[in-house]
DNA sequence: CAAATGTTTTGATCCGTATCAAGGACAGGC
DNA sequence: GCCTGTCCTTGATACGGATCAAAACATTTG
């Protein structure tokens, strides 16, 4: 059974709402049917404060912090150490990998909801730049990995977002390894429609933040050759290319290039 | 502070040591400088019984249980139900994804101490085929789940597993979009023997239990292209190839090939 | 031990995507 | 408003790895 506490600190640890350690939570965001409150906020209904237990408030107040970041800022580089794990509350990021030759791989974007730092490793294993302004909410990552010891129902939360990041890793290996050009345009697009059907619910509209410099680096693919399949997408009727993104007329036959 | 209890737990789960119903721990491959011994085995020493807990113990003999497949087995296949988790105590195994129109991706090769089914998902995400007679140590997925969540050191190391899987997806993920075939290769070359170091020691030489074309499916290239890699690199004397494997000849080589 | 089957290697040719080149669209700065 | 830089698109050409073909070699089966 799930506390109204522990309600609260999952919603910020997963960047359902946000923390600062100013304004605890912005509760309207919480849960549907919940109101909360806090002491900065304006919003009516429960203070967070009654709903957390002294040292849980201390807990999330020590270690969560909101961060903005504007758009094509690098949040850390491939290498570095990294003192913070945190999660994005809004906007996109890629994450990318370089090799000393300048040749890149992007290994994959970040959405609202999405955690950075799952591995817990003490340095960055790839470089995040904001592809928007980006807001995210940023824990240390000692006091993060002991309040993992501390709640082992946000510790399995977590240990289940690596799972399907690997997951998703896993189908990304099958797209860069054995799949067409247009084959690869299709599934990123059904992916990323897929991905956003979490956010703003199933739409036909895609948005697409990132550049087709990125695209192809995430499919291992040339600039030249997205916008040719994408140019060949639209004139076979089944996307339309819009300002920002892409709106899907065939979703039907996307899928079946995407072969899912 | 970890008790000797544990300790045999943790080496029974990440198949250090080998478990079944009947001889609950292997104990002479427990750990240096340690001795135990089981009711049913000759190893002479401090039994295991007495250091483990009733509960732990009737845990393990509840869960865990050693089985043998021949080479060339499935052991699961991709999209059938999961009712196990395992590690691979002896052999080696391939992962692999398949595409309806047949092409192939192998997502990875399992070696022994590897785990499988870190997803924990209900259905399997690839098919395991035995390279080799292999021996694994299985485990009900819903009793180690349960274990888990009593052991949270033990969720901890395992989910220390799934960020090291995550990390190595994306490694490959660059190597599939961003590389050429003989990096490929020589990556590959390196990556194994890296493995291979942790199970008998750093050497030179690196046993290939797989198949070119497994190789191939794994790098996405085809076997001929495996093959005239390697016939290149061999030429070159960056390595030899020997029956079941090849000797690295030239690592620094191989090493810059594969730009780490 | 021979036949059948599977694996590896090598050669010739082809094709999909990269590369090179250039023009157009758009945003931000002065 | 024009300049500059970035992004996107389109065309011509090149090339790396796929495909097709076949032989050498190894392993399993009867």
């Amino acid at each position: 059974m799930e506390s109204l506490a522990e309600k609260v600190l999952f919603d910020t640890v997963f960047g359902r709402i946000e923390t600062s350690p100013r304004t605890i939570a912005c509760a309207h965001k919480a849960a549907p049917g919940l109101a909360l409150e806090c002491h900065e906020c304006e919003i009516k209904g429960l203070s967070i404060c009654d709903a957390l237990e002294p040292d849980e408030f201390d807990l999330l107040e020590r270690i969560g912090r909101t961060v903005s970041f504007p758009a094509k800022t690098t949040l850390f580089e491939q290498g570095r150490d990294a003192p913070f794990v945190s999660n994005l509350t809004s906007g996109a990021m890629r994450l990318s990998k370089l090799l000393p030759d300048g040749r890149r791989q992007v290994v994959g974007f970040t959405l609202p909801g999405d955690f950075l730092g799952l591995a817990m490793q003490p340095t960055h294993m790839y470089t995040a730049d904001a592809l928007t302004p980006v807001k995210i909410c940023q824990f240390s990552r000692h006091g993060f990995s002991d309040l993992l010891d501390k709640k082992p129902r946000l510790m399995r939360a977590v240990m289940n977002m690596a799972s399907r990041e690997l997951t998703l890793a896993q189908d990304q290996m099958v797209v860069l390894g054995r799949r067409t050009a247009e084959e690869k345009i299709a599934s990123f697009l059904i992916g990323m429609r897929n991905r956003y059907a979490r956010i703003h619910g199933a739409s036909v509209h895609v948005p697409l933040p990132m550049t087709r410099l990125d695209i192809g680096d995430f499919l291992g693919l040339t600039v030249e050759t997205v916008s040719r399949m994408m140019t060949r997408l639209a004139r076979e009727k089944a996307i339309v290319i819009v300002p920002d993104g892409v709106r899907l007329l065939d979703v039907r036959r996307l899928e079946l290039l995407a072969e899912m």
